[in-house]
DNA sequence: CTTATGACTATGA
DNA sequence: TTCATAGCCATAA
């Protein structure tokens, strides 16, 4: 399995439960390795999408911000997949960190 | 082998 | 508050 340090970050990122988000830090802190948050993203960049089993839709800033246009589909759309699983959304667009942050 | 790049984050102005 | 810059290190060329 560990081909890489992507192949982690798919697994991770597979295990973000539905109406839960995640920040690139953090998933990169729970591989260990804090620092490779832009790899995190890098590596959402290169997965498979969520058809490959890669929730990238479930991967926000730190902020709670979305990827801003380098979603799949935009940003737009990465937001009415969130709110479908029941991540709610501030007025601000951002995603509330406050009760849908991960929690391993 | 070296250089350039990046879905980040923290810090400073 | 927002905007700009620095540091991080794996992957690609």
């Amino acid at each position: 399995m560990s081909e890489g340090f992507f192949e982690r970050t798919y697994d991770m990122v597979r295990q973000i439960p539905e109406g839960r988000v995640a920040s690139y830090g953090q998933i990169a802190a729970m591989l260990g390795e804090p620092r490779r948050a832009r790899f995190v993203g890098f590596a959402m960049h290169s997965s498979p999408g969520v058809a490959g089993g890669v929730p990238c839709h479930r991967v926000v800033f730190k902020d709670g911000r979305l990827a801003p246009g380098f979603a799949f589909g935009g940003p737009d759309a990465q937001r009415t997949l969130l709110e479908a699983e029941g991540v709610i959304f501030l007025p601000d667009g951002r995603v509330d960190m406050d009760s849908c942050s991960w929690e391993a």
